[in-house]
RNA sequence: GGCAGAUUGCCCGAGCGGCCAAUGGGAGCGGACUGUAAAUCCGUCGCGAAAGCUACAGUGGUUCGAACCCACUAUCUGCCA
Protein backbone atom coordinates (compact mmCIF):
# COMPACT_ATOMS: atom_id res chain seq x y z
CA UNK A 1 0.00 0.00 0.00
CA UNK A 2 0.94 3.71 -0.92
CA UNK A 3 1.94 5.16 2.34
CA UNK A 4 0.17 8.98 2.61
CA UNK A 5 3.37 11.40 2.20
CA UNK A 6 3.81 9.68 -1.01
CA UNK A 7 0.67 9.86 -2.19
CA UNK A 8 0.46 13.51 -0.87
CA UNK A 9 4.04 13.92 -2.35
CA UNK A 10 3.81 13.53 -6.05
CA UNK A 11 0.69 15.43 -6.11
CA UNK A 12 2.41 18.46 -4.61
CA UNK A 13 0.20 18.38 -2.05
CA UNK A 14 2.83 18.47 1.26
CA UNK A 15 3.32 22.88 1.89
CA UNK A 16 5.12 21.81 5.50
CA UNK A 17 5.23 18.84 8.18
CA UNK A 18 6.45 18.56 11.48
CA UNK A 19 9.44 16.99 11.22
CA UNK A 20 8.73 13.89 13.17
CA UNK A 21 5.25 12.98 11.11
CA UNK A 22 7.35 10.73 8.83
CA UNK A 23 8.38 8.49 11.39
CA UNK A 24 4.90 8.60 13.54
CA UNK A 25 3.52 8.05 9.90
CA UNK A 26 6.12 4.62 9.49
CA UNK A 27 4.20 3.24 12.76
CA UNK A 28 1.01 2.46 11.37
CA UNK A 29 -2.69 4.46 10.60
CA UNK A 30 -3.06 7.79 12.78
CA UNK A 31 -5.71 9.48 13.25
CA UNK A 32 -5.92 13.02 12.15
CA UNK A 33 -8.71 16.04 11.86
CA UNK A 34 -8.94 19.28 9.83
CA UNK A 35 -11.53 22.12 11.22
CA UNK A 36 -14.08 23.47 8.88
CA UNK A 37 -15.45 27.18 10.41
CA UNK A 38 -19.10 27.98 10.12
CA UNK A 39 -18.37 31.14 8.34
CA UNK A 40 -21.15 30.67 5.58
CA UNK A 41 -24.11 28.89 4.70
CA UNK A 42 -21.87 26.34 2.74
CA UNK A 43 -18.14 25.03 2.17
CA UNK A 44 -16.33 26.24 -1.06
CA UNK A 45 -13.57 25.27 -3.14
CA UNK A 46 -11.28 26.29 -0.40
CA UNK A 47 -12.52 23.32 1.84
CA UNK A 48 -12.79 20.56 -0.72
CA UNK A 49 -9.46 20.85 -1.47
CA UNK A 50 -8.69 19.89 2.57
CA UNK A 51 -11.48 17.70 2.24
CA UNK A 52 -10.05 15.46 -0.17
CA UNK A 53 -7.00 15.18 1.50
CA UNK A 54 -8.90 14.17 4.49
CA UNK A 55 -10.15 11.53 2.49
CA UNK A 56 -7.32 10.37 0.88
CA UNK A 57 -5.48 9.85 4.12
CA UNK A 58 -8.87 7.30 5.47
CA UNK A 59 -8.61 5.70 1.90
CA UNK A 60 -5.16 5.09 2.84
CA UNK A 61 -6.07 3.50 6.35
CA UNK A 62 -5.75 6.35 8.62
CA UNK A 63 -9.17 7.45 10.89
CA UNK A 64 -10.63 10.71 9.95
CA UNK A 65 -11.93 13.27 12.25
CA UNK A 66 -13.99 15.75 10.53
CA UNK A 67 -14.64 19.06 13.13
CA UNK A 68 -17.15 21.62 12.32
CA UNK A 69 -16.07 24.66 14.39
CA UNK A 70 -18.80 25.62 16.28
CA UNK A 71 -16.56 27.54 18.73
CA UNK A 72 -14.04 28.77 16.63
CA UNK A 73 -16.75 29.96 13.91
CA UNK A 74 -18.07 32.16 16.40
CA UNK A 75 -14.87 33.71 17.92
CA UNK A 76 -12.92 34.57 13.87
CA UNK A 77 -9.82 33.08 12.31
CA UNK A 78 -7.33 36.31 12.42
CA UNK A 79 -5.55 34.36 9.65
CA UNK A 80 -5.28 35.71 6.42
CA UNK A 81 -7.78 38.50 7.27
CA UNK A 82 -6.29 42.35 7.80
CA UNK A 83 -8.92 43.73 9.34
CA UNK A 84 -11.26 42.34 12.31
CA UNK A 85 -14.39 39.99 11.17
CA UNK A 86 -17.73 41.05 11.95
CA UNK A 87 -19.27 38.72 14.46
CA UNK A 88 -22.27 36.76 13.12
CA UNK A 89 -25.42 35.83 15.14
CA UNK A 90 -25.45 33.27 17.62
CA UNK A 91 -28.32 31.53 15.09
CA UNK A 92 -27.05 32.04 12.06
CA UNK A 93 -23.69 30.12 13.38
CA UNK A 94 -26.11 27.15 14.92
CA UNK A 95 -27.72 27.12 11.38
CA UNK A 96 -24.55 27.42 9.45
CA UNK A 97 -23.28 24.83 11.72
CA UNK A 98 -25.89 21.90 10.74
CA UNK A 99 -25.62 22.45 6.75
CA UNK A 100 -21.73 22.11 7.10
CA UNK A 101 -21.99 19.03 8.60
CA UNK A 102 -24.55 17.79 6.07
CA UNK A 103 -21.97 18.81 3.72
CA UNK A 104 -19.42 17.14 4.77
CA UNK A 105 -20.43 13.71 5.60
CA UNK A 106 -20.76 12.41 1.61
CA UNK A 107 -17.22 12.67 1.33
CA UNK A 108 -16.34 10.29 4.22
CA UNK A 109 -16.44 6.21 5.19
CA UNK A 110 -18.28 6.09 8.48
CA UNK A 111 -18.25 2.42 8.38
CA UNK A 112 -15.09 -0.29 8.96
CA UNK A 113 -12.18 0.12 11.92
CA UNK A 114 -10.98 3.91 10.49
CA UNK A 115 -14.79 4.78 10.55
CA UNK A 116 -14.95 8.57 10.37
CA UNK A 117 -15.87 10.56 13.56
CA UNK A 118 -17.94 13.80 13.19
CA UNK A 119 -17.18 15.83 15.98
CA UNK A 120 -18.05 19.56 16.91
CA UNK A 121 -15.35 21.88 19.22
CA UNK A 122 -18.98 23.38 20.84
CA UNK A 123 -18.85 20.75 22.58
CA UNK A 124 -16.11 21.16 25.20
CA UNK A 125 -16.23 24.73 24.73
CA UNK A 126 -19.59 25.94 25.24
CA UNK A 127 -19.34 24.90 29.63
CA UNK A 128 -15.79 26.03 30.27
CA UNK A 129 -15.61 28.53 32.52
CA UNK A 130 -12.94 31.84 32.67
CA UNK A 131 -11.26 30.44 34.96
CA UNK A 132 -10.87 26.95 33.87
CA UNK A 133 -9.42 28.41 31.00
CA UNK A 134 -7.33 31.20 31.85
CA UNK A 135 -5.76 28.64 34.21
CA UNK A 136 -5.76 25.34 32.82
CA UNK A 137 -5.17 26.38 28.89
CA UNK A 138 -3.86 29.85 29.25
CA UNK A 139 -1.26 29.24 31.32
CA UNK A 140 0.04 27.42 28.82
CA UNK A 141 0.74 29.79 26.21
CA UNK A 142 3.14 32.45 25.76
CA UNK A 143 2.11 35.51 24.97
CA UNK A 144 5.37 36.91 23.39
CA UNK A 145 5.39 33.47 20.99
CA UNK A 146 1.46 33.97 20.63
CA UNK A 147 2.40 37.69 18.61
CA UNK A 148 4.85 35.53 16.99
CA UNK A 149 2.72 33.83 14.86
CA UNK A 150 2.13 35.68 11.49
CA UNK A 151 -1.57 36.47 11.54
CA UNK A 152 -1.05 37.73 14.69
CA UNK A 153 1.69 40.49 13.81
CA UNK A 154 0.45 41.22 10.47
CA UNK A 155 -2.92 42.53 12.26
CA UNK A 156 -0.66 44.13 15.21
CA UNK A 157 1.32 46.41 11.98
CA UNK A 158 -2.11 47.16 10.15
CA UNK A 159 -5.59 47.65 11.40
CA UNK A 160 -5.10 45.90 14.87
CA UNK A 161 -6.69 42.95 16.14
CA UNK A 162 -9.25 42.38 19.08
CA UNK A 163 -8.94 40.12 22.13
CA UNK A 164 -11.39 37.88 20.53
CA UNK A 165 -9.68 37.14 17.34
CA UNK A 166 -6.51 37.32 19.02
CA UNK A 167 -7.36 34.11 21.38
CA UNK A 168 -8.47 31.97 18.30
CA UNK A 169 -5.20 30.21 18.41
CA UNK A 170 -6.10 28.84 22.07
CA UNK A 171 -9.38 28.11 20.80
CA UNK A 172 -7.93 25.83 17.56
CA UNK A 173 -5.16 24.55 20.17
CA UNK A 174 -7.15 23.55 22.35
CA UNK A 175 -9.29 21.14 19.96
CA UNK A 176 -6.37 19.82 19.35
CA UNK A 177 -5.85 18.78 22.80
CA UNK A 178 -9.13 17.55 23.20
CA UNK A 179 -9.31 15.42 20.16
CA UNK A 180 -6.40 13.82 21.76
CA UNK A 181 -7.76 13.09 24.56
CA UNK A 182 -10.68 12.04 23.23
CA UNK A 183 -9.88 9.93 20.28
CA UNK A 184 -6.24 9.84 20.14
CA UNK A 185 -5.68 12.56 17.44
CA UNK A 186 -2.15 12.78 16.88
CA UNK A 187 -2.21 14.91 13.51
CA UNK A 188 -3.95 17.83 12.67
CA UNK A 189 -4.12 19.06 8.48
CA UNK A 190 -4.82 22.03 7.17
CA UNK A 191 -3.92 25.10 4.59
CA UNK A 192 -0.69 26.36 4.49
CA UNK A 193 -2.33 29.59 6.00
CA UNK A 194 -2.87 27.31 9.45
CA UNK A 195 0.55 26.92 9.98
CA UNK A 196 0.49 28.97 12.58
CA UNK A 197 -2.36 27.44 14.41
CA UNK A 198 -1.23 24.01 14.34
CA UNK A 199 2.03 24.00 15.78
CA UNK A 200 0.38 26.40 18.58
CA UNK A 201 -2.09 23.20 19.04
CA UNK A 202 1.09 20.26 18.77
CA UNK A 203 3.44 22.68 21.39
CA UNK A 204 -0.47 22.90 23.69
CA UNK A 205 -0.55 18.86 23.37
CA UNK A 206 3.42 18.32 24.22
CA UNK A 207 3.19 20.66 27.41
CA UNK A 208 0.00 19.59 28.83
CA UNK A 209 0.12 15.09 27.91
CA UNK A 210 4.19 15.45 26.76
CA UNK A 211 2.33 13.59 24.05
CA UNK A 212 4.03 14.68 20.33
CA UNK A 213 1.70 15.05 17.77
CA UNK A 214 2.07 16.72 14.35
CA UNK A 215 0.78 18.83 11.74
CA UNK A 216 0.74 19.12 7.75
CA UNK A 217 -0.35 21.58 5.90
CA UNK A 218 -1.19 21.75 2.07
CA UNK A 219 -0.12 24.77 -0.18
CA UNK A 220 -2.81 27.18 -0.91
CA UNK A 221 -4.43 26.62 -4.58
CA UNK A 222 -3.26 29.60 -6.62
CA UNK A 223 -3.74 30.65 -10.14
CA UNK A 224 -0.96 31.43 -13.14
CA UNK A 225 -3.18 34.25 -13.54
CA UNK A 226 -2.65 35.75 -10.04
CA UNK A 227 -6.42 35.73 -9.72
CA UNK A 228 -8.21 34.06 -6.67
CA UNK A 229 -8.79 30.47 -6.64
CA UNK A 230 -12.40 29.51 -6.27
CA UNK A 231 -13.69 32.36 -7.74
CA UNK A 232 -16.04 33.51 -10.78
CA UNK A 233 -17.44 37.00 -11.93
CA UNK A 234 -20.39 36.01 -10.26
CA UNK A 235 -18.36 35.10 -6.86
CA UNK A 236 -17.88 31.93 -4.98
CA UNK A 237 -17.75 28.34 -6.30
CA UNK A 238 -20.07 27.01 -3.42
CA UNK A 239 -20.26 23.33 -2.64
CA UNK A 240 -24.28 23.73 -2.15
CA UNK A 241 -25.84 23.02 -5.31
CA UNK A 242 -28.61 26.00 -4.69
CA UNK A 243 -25.92 28.24 -4.24
CA UNK A 244 -23.63 26.63 -7.16
CA UNK A 245 -25.30 25.52 -9.90
CA UNK A 246 -23.96 21.95 -10.78
CA UNK A 247 -24.07 23.12 -14.48
CA UNK A 248 -22.12 26.49 -12.75
CA UNK A 249 -20.00 23.87 -11.04
CA UNK A 250 -18.89 21.87 -13.94
CA UNK A 251 -18.42 25.01 -16.09
CA UNK A 252 -15.76 26.18 -13.21
CA UNK A 253 -13.93 23.33 -13.65
CA UNK A 254 -13.97 23.12 -17.75
CA UNK A 255 -13.09 26.72 -18.09
CA UNK A 256 -9.55 25.72 -15.82
CA UNK A 257 -6.32 27.20 -17.84
CA UNK A 258 -4.14 24.93 -19.53
CA UNK A 259 -1.34 26.02 -16.92
CA UNK A 260 -3.32 25.17 -13.82
CA UNK A 261 -5.18 22.08 -14.98
CA UNK A 262 -2.51 19.41 -13.93
CA UNK A 263 -2.17 20.40 -10.33
CA UNK A 264 -6.05 21.20 -10.12
CA UNK A 265 -6.29 17.53 -11.59
CA UNK A 266 -3.95 16.44 -8.62
CA UNK A 267 -5.16 18.41 -5.94
CA UNK A 268 -9.38 17.63 -6.62
CA UNK A 269 -9.30 14.18 -8.31
CA UNK A 270 -8.52 10.79 -6.75
CA UNK A 271 -6.92 10.02 -10.53
CA UNK A 272 -3.46 8.04 -10.94
CA UNK A 273 0.03 9.82 -11.51
CA UNK A 274 0.05 7.79 -14.95
CA UNK A 275 -3.25 9.48 -15.90
CA UNK A 276 -2.72 12.82 -14.40
CA UNK A 277 0.38 12.48 -16.68
CA UNK A 278 -1.31 11.30 -19.65
CA UNK A 279 -3.43 14.02 -19.05
CA UNK A 280 -0.63 16.52 -19.26
CA UNK A 281 0.65 14.99 -22.53
CA UNK A 282 -2.93 15.53 -23.96
CA UNK A 283 -3.11 19.09 -23.34
CA UNK A 284 0.60 19.73 -24.59
CA UNK A 285 -0.33 17.93 -28.09
CA UNK A 286 -3.52 18.60 -28.42
CA UNK A 287 -5.02 21.26 -26.25
CA UNK A 288 -7.99 22.34 -28.07
CA UNK A 289 -9.80 18.59 -27.03
CA UNK A 290 -9.21 19.67 -23.65
CA UNK A 291 -9.24 16.12 -22.65
CA UNK A 292 -7.97 17.28 -19.00
CA UNK A 293 -10.20 20.11 -18.35
CA UNK A 294 -13.17 17.69 -19.32
CA UNK A 295 -11.71 15.26 -16.92
CA UNK A 296 -11.33 17.62 -14.51
CA UNK A 297 -14.91 18.91 -14.41
CA UNK A 298 -16.51 15.18 -14.81
CA UNK A 299 -14.89 13.80 -11.64
CA UNK A 300 -15.06 16.64 -9.22
CA UNK A 301 -18.71 17.72 -10.63
CA UNK A 302 -19.35 13.25 -9.80
CA UNK A 303 -17.51 13.82 -6.65
CA UNK A 304 -19.82 17.01 -5.47
CA UNK A 305 -23.14 16.58 -6.74
CA UNK A 306 -23.43 12.78 -7.74
CA UNK A 307 -23.24 11.21 -11.52
CA UNK A 308 -26.53 11.98 -12.25
CA UNK A 309 -25.84 15.80 -11.66
CA UNK A 310 -22.42 15.54 -13.30
CA UNK A 311 -23.98 13.73 -16.51
CA UNK A 312 -26.52 16.52 -17.10
CA UNK A 313 -24.02 18.92 -16.11
CA UNK A 314 -21.86 17.59 -19.13
CA UNK A 315 -25.33 16.79 -21.85
CA UNK A 316 -26.15 20.48 -21.19
CA UNK A 317 -23.06 21.75 -21.90
CA UNK A 318 -22.73 19.42 -25.24
CA UNK A 319 -26.24 20.17 -26.01
CA UNK A 320 -25.41 24.36 -25.82
CA UNK A 321 -21.33 24.40 -26.61
CA UNK A 322 -22.35 21.48 -29.21
CA UNK A 323 -22.01 22.16 -33.18
CA UNK A 324 -25.10 20.72 -33.59
CA UNK A 325 -28.28 22.04 -34.82
CA UNK A 326 -30.21 23.06 -31.62
CA UNK A 327 -33.95 21.98 -33.49
CA UNK A 328 -32.35 18.95 -33.81
CA UNK A 329 -31.98 18.09 -30.03
CA UNK A 330 -35.02 16.35 -28.69
CA UNK A 331 -37.31 17.36 -26.68
CA UNK A 332 -35.95 15.72 -23.59
CA UNK A 333 -32.25 17.08 -23.92
CA UNK A 334 -33.01 19.86 -24.59
CA UNK A 335 -35.36 20.44 -20.89
CA UNK A 336 -32.73 18.82 -18.89
CA UNK A 337 -30.10 21.47 -20.99
CA UNK A 338 -32.08 24.06 -20.67
CA UNK A 339 -33.13 23.16 -16.70
CA UNK A 340 -29.54 23.55 -15.52
CA UNK A 341 -28.82 26.87 -17.21
CA UNK A 342 -30.24 29.83 -15.68
CA UNK A 343 -33.42 30.43 -16.85
CA UNK A 344 -37.07 32.26 -16.26
CA UNK A 345 -40.52 31.63 -17.59
CA UNK A 346 -42.55 33.85 -20.04
CA UNK A 347 -46.21 34.27 -21.08
CA UNK A 348 -46.74 35.16 -24.31
CA UNK A 349 -49.82 37.11 -23.79
CA UNK A 350 -50.11 40.87 -23.68
CA UNK A 351 -47.33 43.02 -25.34
CA UNK A 352 -44.66 41.21 -27.58
CA UNK A 353 -41.40 40.80 -25.33
CA UNK A 354 -38.28 41.90 -26.34
CA UNK A 355 -34.82 39.94 -26.59
CA UNK A 356 -33.40 42.41 -24.17
CA UNK A 357 -36.05 41.58 -21.62
CA UNK A 358 -35.46 38.19 -21.88
CA UNK A 359 -32.05 38.96 -21.27
CA UNK A 360 -32.80 40.41 -17.85
CA UNK A 361 -35.11 38.14 -17.33
CA UNK A 362 -32.61 35.37 -17.14
CA UNK A 363 -30.17 37.36 -15.56
CA UNK A 364 -27.58 37.45 -18.42
CA UNK A 365 -27.59 41.11 -18.34
CA UNK A 366 -27.93 43.95 -15.58
CA UNK A 367 -30.78 46.00 -17.33
CA UNK A 368 -32.59 46.64 -20.50
CA UNK A 369 -29.71 48.89 -21.57
CA UNK A 370 -27.08 46.63 -20.97
CA UNK A 371 -29.59 43.95 -23.04
CA UNK A 372 -29.65 46.65 -25.57
CA UNK A 373 -25.68 47.16 -25.85
CA UNK A 374 -24.92 43.49 -25.99
CA UNK A 375 -27.52 42.63 -29.05
CA UNK A 376 -26.01 46.09 -30.49
CA UNK A 377 -22.31 44.67 -30.11
CA UNK A 378 -23.33 41.55 -31.96
CA UNK A 379 -23.35 39.12 -28.73
CA UNK A 380 -26.86 37.85 -28.39
CA UNK A 381 -28.39 35.48 -30.17
CA UNK A 382 -31.53 33.20 -30.14
CA UNK A 383 -31.41 29.26 -30.84
CA UNK A 384 -28.17 29.95 -31.81
CA UNK A 385 -29.13 32.74 -34.55
CA UNK A 386 -27.86 36.03 -34.01
CA UNK A 387 -29.63 38.58 -33.01
CA UNK A 388 -29.03 41.99 -34.96
CA UNK A 389 -32.03 44.26 -34.72
CA UNK A 390 -32.04 45.59 -30.63
CA UNK A 391 -35.75 45.84 -30.15
CA UNK A 392 -36.08 42.29 -31.74
CA UNK A 393 -38.97 40.52 -30.29
CA UNK A 394 -40.11 36.78 -30.19
CA UNK A 395 -42.92 34.98 -31.09
CA UNK A 396 -44.24 31.57 -30.29
CA UNK A 397 -42.63 30.20 -33.43
CA UNK A 398 -39.64 31.01 -32.09
CA UNK A 399 -39.85 28.22 -28.88
CA UNK A 400 -37.77 24.99 -29.75
CA UNK A 401 -40.97 22.46 -29.29
CA UNK A 402 -42.95 24.91 -28.54
CA UNK A 403 -41.70 25.67 -25.21
CA UNK A 404 -37.54 26.67 -24.34
CA UNK A 405 -35.87 29.64 -26.09
CA UNK A 406 -32.20 29.34 -25.94
CA UNK A 407 -30.55 32.37 -25.14
CA UNK A 408 -27.32 33.00 -25.46
CA UNK A 409 -24.88 36.19 -24.56
CA UNK A 410 -21.46 36.33 -25.76
CA UNK A 411 -19.59 33.07 -25.84
CA UNK A 412 -20.38 31.14 -22.79
CA UNK A 413 -23.31 32.47 -21.36
CA UNK A 414 -26.76 31.14 -21.62
CA UNK A 415 -30.11 30.87 -20.21
CA UNK A 416 -33.45 29.14 -21.19
CA UNK A 417 -36.61 31.09 -21.64
CA UNK A 418 -39.73 28.29 -20.54
CA UNK A 419 -42.61 29.32 -22.57
CA UNK A 420 -46.09 28.85 -19.83
CA UNK A 421 -48.55 29.35 -21.72
C1' G B 1 -8.54 65.96 24.37
C1' G B 2 -6.21 69.74 20.57
C1' C B 3 -4.63 70.74 15.45
C1' A B 4 -4.43 69.42 10.22
C1' G B 5 -6.21 66.57 6.18
C1' A B 6 -9.30 63.01 3.77
C1' U B 7 -14.32 60.64 2.16
C1' U B 8 -15.82 60.54 -5.80
C1' G B 9 -18.98 55.38 -9.86
C1' C B 10 -17.22 47.60 -8.69
C1' C B 11 -11.72 49.03 -7.17
C1' C B 12 -7.69 52.72 -7.59
C1' G B 13 -7.76 57.66 -8.79
C1' A B 14 -8.45 62.94 -11.32
C1' G B 15 -11.81 67.00 -10.99
C1' C B 16 -12.12 71.87 -6.93
C1' G B 17 -18.85 76.89 -8.85
C1' G B 18 -21.65 76.26 -15.06
C1' C B 19 -18.62 73.01 -20.95
C1' C B 20 -19.38 66.90 -15.26
C1' A B 21 -22.85 61.07 -15.44
C1' A B 22 -17.78 63.27 -14.09
C1' U B 23 -10.32 62.56 -17.28
C1' G B 24 -7.15 58.11 -16.53
C1' G B 25 -6.03 53.07 -15.02
C1' G B 26 -7.76 48.20 -13.31
C1' A B 27 -11.72 44.73 -13.13
C1' G B 28 -16.15 43.41 -15.83
C1' C B 29 -18.72 42.86 -20.50
C1' G B 30 -18.93 42.34 -26.12
C1' G B 31 -16.27 41.74 -30.85
C1' A B 32 -11.91 40.11 -33.82
C1' C B 33 -8.38 36.00 -33.20
C1' U B 34 -9.08 31.05 -30.76
C1' G B 35 -9.68 25.73 -28.01
C1' U B 36 -15.96 27.13 -23.57
C1' A B 37 -7.67 28.55 -22.75
C1' A B 38 -3.88 32.51 -22.52
C1' A B 39 -1.91 36.81 -24.85
C1' U B 40 -3.11 40.88 -28.16
C1' C B 41 -6.09 44.59 -30.64
C1' C B 42 -10.87 47.22 -30.99
C1' G B 43 -15.30 48.63 -28.67
C1' U B 44 -18.24 49.17 -24.26
C1' C B 45 -19.00 50.13 -19.27
C1' G B 46 -25.31 54.59 -13.67
C1' C B 47 -30.98 53.84 -14.88
C1' G B 48 -34.21 55.03 -18.98
C1' A B 49 -36.46 53.83 -26.06
C1' A B 50 -36.39 58.97 -25.21
C1' A B 51 -37.61 63.19 -22.55
C1' G B 52 -35.45 62.79 -18.34
C1' C B 53 -34.07 60.61 -13.55
C1' U B 54 -30.71 59.25 -9.80
C1' A B 55 -25.41 59.77 -8.33
C1' C B 56 -19.53 62.37 -6.19
C1' A B 57 -20.09 59.90 2.75
C1' G B 58 -24.91 62.00 5.43
C1' U B 59 -27.96 66.34 6.62
C1' G B 60 -28.93 71.30 6.01
C1' G B 61 -27.38 76.02 3.76
C1' U B 62 -25.19 79.90 0.18
C1' U B 63 -25.99 80.64 -5.22
C1' C B 64 -29.70 81.72 -11.20
C1' G B 65 -26.52 77.21 -10.87
C1' A B 66 -22.49 72.89 -6.42
C1' A B 67 -18.85 66.73 -6.76
C1' C B 68 -16.58 71.53 -6.21
C1' C B 69 -18.26 77.09 -1.32
C1' C B 70 -20.28 77.13 4.11
C1' A B 71 -22.18 74.53 8.70
C1' C B 72 -23.06 70.32 11.35
C1' U B 73 -22.86 64.69 11.68
C1' A B 74 -20.35 60.08 10.72
C1' U B 75 -15.98 57.39 9.41
C1' C B 76 -10.74 57.28 8.34
C1' U B 77 -5.52 59.26 8.31
C1' G B 78 -1.53 62.14 10.08
C1' C B 79 0.71 65.67 13.86
C1' C B 80 0.55 67.39 19.05
C1' A B 81 -0.99 66.12 24.20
Amino acid sequence: MTDILTELGWRNLVAQHTPELPEELAKGSLTLYCGFDPTAPSLHMGNLAQIITMSRFQRLGHTPIALVGGATGMIGDPSGKNAERTLNTTETIREWESSIKAQLEPYFDFSGSNACIMSNNFIWTESMDVLTYLRDIGKHFSVNRMLDKESVSARLNGAGISYTEFSYQILQSLDFLELYRRHGCTLQIGGSDQWGNITAGTDLVRRVEGASVNGLTTPLVTKADGTKFGKTESGTVWLDPNLTSPYSFFQFWVNADDRDVDKLLRTFTYRTQDEIEALAVATAERPHAREAQRTLAQDVTTLVHGAHAAAQAEAAAAALFGRGELHELDAATLNAAMSEAPNAEVSLEGEPITVSELLVKCELVASNGAGRRAIAEGGVSVNNVKVTDEGATISAEDFLHGQWLVLRRGKKAFGGIKRVN
